[in-house]
DNA sequence: TAGATTGTTAATCGATTAACAATC
DNA sequence: TAGATTGTTAATCGATTAACAATC
């Protein structure tokens, strides 16, 4: 079993979508420092992220990018479409909903779900909206593998719970709430956004911001 | 100068606002263990991050729920109010505008920028929208801390460069770009929610996933 | 060959966890 | 007093960085 670290991955992550940009330029070749000033890293680093996927360039030579594009998503998957659905279209919701930033990516969002049927009648969406207490039922039969969690913190647990019923395998967390008891077994990442301008403020209100800390 | 790391900031982020909903509850006191439950972290993680702030509670009782909230927000000035900005009217950043989630929490959204005219005319929005040359006169103007940063990637660079220009003291970069280069001296932190997509749904395609890592 | 570059081992750094005396 | 709880010191854990031989 491949075991990766989560910074790993996000670099890995974010080192795929540069080779994607790099193939359009015609670039060729592409060396561990190129990468490293790109993204923000040192180069020693990248190296060790490629080691630890088990991909390999060849000594003295640098990375062609193609194949290395091509191995990293081999080993690490990125290339396969994943169904996914958003629950609750609210603001934050509606936006993800429509906005064209996943599928290029591979994500395939292919459902909406809300629980209130006023929300359901007036959107106008690209995808199917269905109520919420359809959940399992739909997940179940579409396949849906990733679930985005934008609802209100009082609608978090029923979420979750039938998330899991449906036998979904990972939530993007967008809400304040924990998740992780409920959601046992399942992958989890969140993504708190005011926490995240919280920090920020408490950085910025620093007189001397020397490091720039990096999520 | 206090110093305080990343994770910490953020655990107490997030405790501030659980002292927040304790409040409600006619709660007085709350113990390490009660926080770690609540927050899912190990309490004795907790005690550490409130060492780390300089706050101390009394040895052997709980904290006092209202003192503990108190002791964050002086010390982290959390309770201040923000004056922020909005960069990109597009899906995301016309939500983000009109979302409600961040004047609860102290933060203030009081301008949205733009490049295209058309966006400036027709979207119906509660703050005043501007076009995006305006940033740094409208910034310096309205003394605007923090920027929220929605544009596409062809419209980070002069972006960034027109916050700096109008002394905005933080961004948060919604962005696949890596602007800490052009930022810096400003404080920064990143949320690229299709890279954290891309992360879990790596997690999740590992058939054991006892690991269920947060942000 | 000389300069650039890789992959890996060892050293460093920082954050989390464990242990425990002090206190209510 | 006994049980629960804190604050801090020490130990552990994991990730990043440095160093360097091997290779093109």
């Amino acid at each position: 079993m491949l075991f990766i670290s989560n910074p790993t991955i996000e670099r890995l992550s974010r080192l795929y979508i540069l080779l994607g940009e790099l193939e359009k330029d015609v670039c060729s070749t592409v060396s561990s420092a190129d990468i490293g000033n790109y993204l923000g890293v040192k180069r020693t680093s990248i190296r060790k992220d490629l080691s630890f996927a088990g991909i390999t360039g060849t000594a003295g030579a640098s990375y062609r990018v193609s194949t290395l594009k091509q191995e990293i998503e081999h080993k690490l998957g990125f290339g396969k479409k994943r169904k996914s659905c958003v629950i609750g279209i609210g603001k934050l919701g509606s936006a993800l909903l429509d906005t064209d930033i996943f599928e290029s990516r591979g994500f395939d969002i292919v459902a909406g779900f809300d629980s209130n049927m006023n929300v359901l009648e007036t959107r106008k969406t690209r995808v199917r909206l269905y109520p919420a207490y359809k959940i399992p039922e739909i997940v179940r039969q579409d396949n849906i593998e990733i679930a985005i969690l934008c609802v209100p913190l009082k609608g978090v647990d029923i979420s979750v719970e039938r998330l899991v019923e449906g036998g979904v395998k990972g939530i993007l967390n967008f809400t304040a709430a924990n998740i992780s008891e409920k959601a046992k077994g399942i992958a989890v990442k969140n993504i708190d956004i005011v926490n995240n301008l919280q920090v920020l403020s408490f950085q910025s209100s620093l007189s001397d911001v020397t490091s720039n800390i990096q999520v």
